[in-house]
DNA sequence: GGCTAAGCGAGACGGTACGTCTAGTCTTGGG
DNA sequence: CCCAAGACTAGACGTACCGTCTCGCTTAGCC
């Protein structure tokens, strides 16, 4: 593996010898690859078809990606953005609730099945699960833990508890539902969730 | 997909006309595979390479899975069983507890790598997910919900639960430590999960 | 190779001890083999199909013919009988004349592939080659060589000839036609043999 | 049939976008090709076996043609080359005696197999067939025609036969005692027919 | 009329090559 | 050094057919 991913690292733009990278390129080979990752799954996704689409070498696709799983992480994690907002508005412990309603209602979405499959190919490629670790879960947990120590601030929330497995608590589930196709992810699946590691199960 | 897997179906043992399947073949085959798929993966395993180490023909697997991702999940399901099981001595909800924890551990260990590919796997593949949630997911939640009743019937949890939402909170996180490499699934974690789960977040 | 062909020996009908193998099943089989070749050619021609079409089973084939040459071999061998009958009226020379015609006609017809593609697969099967020398070549040579000896008898050909090599100079080129699909078997290429080997190539 | 075979067609050889076909493969494997086919006979030749020999990946064999027939078809073509030389020295018909011991010679060597062999496969597949006319038998025809007609103007063959028919009586044996190994394709035997085409079997 | 050796239908089995597919790399010619 | 095009290596895939085997059952013919 020669050949160096750029990923999201973009510092390297600096003046090489030669002719510069077309900037056009990378936007055009991502849109392929998320059109063709949204519309025949992952598995099925073959770069020689992206190639084809996007009118862009195979070489240079692979100049920039050091393999599929990353061009289609790329692809879609740029789509997404890095973060998903908290409204800032009102009680922190109300936005998380929303924030979870968001994220199901994404989950359910075109990009539910692409999420799944990113997840799930990332078990067997460790860069992709790096990545997916630093460009999705990282910023999103982070928000998420400045959200539940505004709850807790705000009273809402127990001074006590762990935050990171407050998280967990919280968001698991609907991966669960998203990779063991349980049970639908309805937003009074997410109300119930919510409610109850919220108030605990323990009879009071 | 002319080929018919039996799976765990096997109702149609009767005597069908013609020389029966080798019952041998199948603890060979299987054996071969669960062996291979816990030394090199499931990815790196080949069914040409089962075929081989179990000196079983390659042609007699295919007769009896579709593919290798089905020859690898039976394997696994038929090695850990239908259930895991839950004591029966003292309250319910320790025992809850206890099997959390003996989860936790089974992800810890050789078998967890397996885990997490086949329902990595699974992802891609219905059939196979189809088999996962069968032989593994419903066996292992009606178990759970019986001990989750139990211990509402022991006063220890609220009646008012969604029971399989309740399941979810405990048993999710250990699913997602698992798939998305976010921490160390170790004693301390389930503990922490298990505690705030049954007490709750919200400040009382 | 235990089981030993019978192909057309039948001398061993003997009282063997046991059930007697079934004659129609020898007839349904070459029936269907048969019919088999003439439909879809002898390579793609499967036992397995001779034995769906046929009800009989394939063990019942294999107990019989060594393998799918000799059955088709068989099939066609019975078929079309040990001989082609030279006409006895008129002269020798005349009756050589039309029984070329014939052969050419039957090449031309629905046989002629099946003769093709069993001379064909002889090429690469000793036992298929002997069979089609014994059952086919053979007896058509003799008569041959009988007509060839009346004619110089008759004073029609010269007495000093080889007369093997005449046989092949009259025949050779039917399955040159045949095989090296070099031109039509038509009655004109025929007679156009017939009269120059006849008559020779030289100037006198 | 995607891959389309380029046999001996070279019109294409011009500058078509990408990196071109190596040359050096070519040789590579057809050589191997014909050296496996020549050392274990058609059947037992085996396009993994050819790639190993020639340390030339399959695909890259299947990219340049359909079927082992046809590898093996044009490696044996492309080495005995296009034609076979007539002697242009002394009358026409001593240098078609001359040739036709030369072709009988051959034939009686070690590529004698491999023709047969590849005549019988081309029995099942017509684009083989196609090949062997137009790179083998056409040449040689051509050549034997000239051959015929300067044998005629030298007036050692009479003016009024047809060519094609000559040629066939004098060669059509060859093959058929090739074909249905009827006899050995002795010198004498060359010399039987020949003489007996030429003087013809007609007793003057 | 029961014994027995073989026939028979059905279908599993071992073996072997097939031709295909896709990933990722390399090599042209031309900016 | 970039790019398009497409050849190339590598290796597993799943399929197909052959000819053999193993069942349970049937069917003559001899005792």
């Amino acid at each position: 593996m020669k050949t160096r991913s750029r990923s999201s690292v973009s510092s390297d733009i600096a003046c090489r010898p030669g002719r510069p990278r077309s900037a056009d390129a990378d936007r055009t080979i991502l849109k392929a690859a998320l059109e063709e990752a949204l519309s025949v799954g992952f598995r099925a996704l073959t770069i020689d078809q992206v190639s084809a689409r996007s009118g862009v070498a195979k070489t240079t696709i692979y100049r920039r990606w050091p393999n599929k799983a990353a061009v289609v992480m790329d692809a879609f994690l740029r789509h997404v953005g890095s973060a998903t907002e908290f409204s800032v508005e009102g009680r922190a412990l109300d936005s998380m609730r929303r924030q979870l309603h968001a994220q199901a209602r994404a989950f359910r979405g075109r990009y539910g099945r692409l999420v799944r499959e990113l997840i799930a190919e990332a078990q067997f490629d460790t860069e992709l699960a790096q990545a997916f670790l630093e460009r999705w879960r990282t910023p999103r947990r982070e928000a998420a833990r400045r959200m539940v120590a505004r709850a807790i601030l705000e009273g809402d929330l127990r001074p006590g508890i762990n935050i990171d497995t407050a998280i967990d608590l919280l968001y698991a589930p609907l991966y669960y539902r998203l990779q063991i196709a349980s049970g639908p992810l309805s937003d009074a699946y997410v109300d119930s969730v919510f409610n109850q590691v919220v108030d605990g199960l323990r009879r009071c």
